[in-house]
DNA sequence: CCTATAAAAGACATTTTTGTCTTTTATTAA
DNA sequence: TTAATAAAAGACAAAAATGTCTTTTATAGG
């Protein structure tokens, strides 16, 4: 598998092409999301109702309704949504699979384990969802495929 | 779920254990290798079977048969043990899930995902099967719950 | 050769992840 | 009020990951 779980995946960039929409007060519909991020529709739907439970993304059911952010929205981490999917143990776990590990009691991969998920924990924290909405107007950056 | 998937954590926390007995020229049969790492017996039991296939680690049947690393096996890297569990996609893949993504077209993490990646690639490598057997042997490190 | 041992192999069972389809609920606009 | 729209919700289905159990094969030692 990947780095991260195709749920997480979808998410990452349902979420970001959502965020680049609503810039521009658009909402968008899961048939128009799925399409643009290449993801199953229907399977998007859950991820999408679940983000939105979180209170991550925001929506509107009827005509002219929709998934939106709020502005205050788009500057909430990735880290959110890595954490609302994947839950906080692919962040802050043993990397052995070990529940005793800890500072005091490290497994053997312990310290350099720290590091990577350090560093990993402050890429997720210091992007934020709408970081890439101009790229993602003008083109530059795409999420499909 | 963990970093790594179940199987992987298995198969990290089952190699050390052997290698550290083999330095003491001993095999281990599933059994014993499956309490000491915690770890379901018969589900170990395929893992060590497809790393032997791979050559990763060796067996032999019969009595005072079981597990065991050559002396040249120890000095392999923990990244064979993750790319033949894993595959090579968990390791280079793109973090979004996205074919295209190259340094030429690159997805909106491509250069945050490089560079952890980079770390996790570094550490895996310069990371051998053998590093801790004295410490594993003493029982300053432990492989279990 | 015979027996005990231990991995290899195969057949399943369970759980989780991923994906599809249908019905219900909320909302807008005519 | 009615019709159309779109998310929410629920019921399944398929695939993959995880786990268990049984049978087969190879090997050592008596």
């Amino acid at each position: 598998m990947g780095f991260f779980s195709k749920t997480c995946e979808y998410a990452l960039r349902a979420v970001m092409y959502i965020a680049a929409q609503s810039s521009d007060g658009r909402k968008v519909g899961i048939k128009e999301v799925a399409d643009r991020i290449n993801s199953p529709a229907h399977f998007l739907g859950k991820i999408l109702q679940n983000l939105s439970k979180e209170g991550l993304i925001q929506s509107t059911k009827g005509p002219q309704g929709g998934f939106y952010i709020e502005p205050d929205g788009l500057k909430r981490p990735l880290a959110d949504i890595v954490i609302a999917i994947e839950g906080t143990r692919f962040l802050n776990g043993c990397g052995m699979g070990l529940s005793y590990c800890s500072q005091e009691n490290p497994c053997p991969l312990h310290d350099d384990f720290k590091e990577i998920r350090a560093r990993l924990n402050i890429m997720l924290h210091k992007t934020t969802i709408g970081q890439f909405n101009e790229k993602l107007i003008q083109g530059v950056l795409t999420l499909n495929k």
